[in-house]
DNA sequence: AAGATTACCTGAAGGC
DNA sequence: TGCCTTCAGGTAATCT
């Protein structure tokens, strides 16, 4: 599932072969991926790819309108992959297949290429935006800050301010933008930390661990180019490698790697969760509900 | 009014 | 074999 590091893994690979590209045209298939309406995605032909970035998990290309144009603002492509979502470079325009909906036909150098959206599930979308109100705009602003940016006081008061399960914070791109089921998962283990346990409850100790174990996973998961444990693919097509060092996530009833109880498996925020009931225990005294 | 649940969507996997 | 159910989960909408 794309999180932050397998969005930040296809961002660095689109902006390598990407910026400085123009767009020659736009094919939609499935026009009900474009989720905003009222931006026509005409506007998109001549303009140029100056950056792409990522924010919590949306991919960003910020384009530059053809010089003598009147919209002189550029546009904003917000990309959000969801479940199943893939943004894939390729050379031409091969065949379209069954889940494509989107191709951004660009000037390749030397042959044309194209960028193509594909999702099998079709919860993924585009936002096309006038460039100078991106920022302020649905659906960034109301995102909460980065997990490899907030600092660690920010993060105590974060936790301090909230009577929720833990989990359930992390998982809220409100809160913190980027986290998903996986790197949740795998950030409560390394700190000790039952899913279920309320924000506002864990001691001080324990959500300094939690902040520096979930910047650690992050960064070892983007270097691992992300997790591919269905079909997550990079802009190259290759899977990550990440889920070969997952302590939990897809572990149930198997043994813990740190005590070697079993590990157990409970729903929390309506996601399924694996954590150990050794290393994770609830504090006596705090127990849910 | 926060917190929990469901809808969206498709394919894979398991049960019988 | 084949049909049915369940599960996967990011986020918006809906419910309690």
């Amino acid at each position: 599932m794309p999180e932050l590091p397998e969005v930040e893994t296809v961002v660095r690979q689109l902006r390598r072969s990407l910026v400085g590209q123009r767009v020659r045209s736009i094919i939609l298939h499935t026009p009900s991926t474009i989720r905003c309406r009222h931006f026509p995605a005409r506007r998109l032909i001549g303009c140029t790819i100056r950056a792409v970035r990522r924010r919590g998990k949306f991919i960003r290309l910020d384009l530059a309108a053809p010089s003598r144009s009147p919209q002189g603002t550029g546009v904003t492509v917000l990309v959000h992959l969801r479940m199943t979502g893939s943004l894939r470079i390729h050379a031409g325009r091969p065949p379209r297949e069954r889940h494509d909906h989107i191709d951004l036909v660009l000037d390749g150098r030397p042959e044309p290429a194209c960028l193509r959206f594909s999702d099998i599930r079709k919860f993924g979308g585009w936002w096309l935006l006038p460039g100078d109100v991106a920022d302020a705009a649905a659906p960034l602003a109301a995102l909460g800050p980065e997990p490899l940016e907030i600092s660690r006081d920010d993060f105590r008061r974060l936790l301090a301010g909230h009577k929720q399960r833990v989990k359930t914070l992390l998982l809220d791109q409100r809160r913190l933008a980027g986290m998903g089921n996986i790197y949740t998962d795998e950030a409560l283990f390394a700190a000790g930390i039952h899913p279920e346990a309320r924000a506002c409850d864990v001691p001080a100790a324990k959500v300094d661990a939690l902040w520096r174990a979930m910047r650690r996973i992050l960064r070892a998961a983007i270097r691992h180019c992300g997790s591919s444990t269905s079909d997550f693919v990079g802009a190259d097509g290759r899977r990550g490698r990440y889920q070969e060092h997952h302590q939990v996530y897809g572990r149930a009833d198997q043994p813990c790697r740190r005590c070697g109880a079993r590990l157990k498996y409970l729903r929390v925020a309506g996601r399924g969760t694996t954590f150990c009931p050794r290393c994770q225990a609830l504090q006596r005294g705090r127990k849910k509900r």
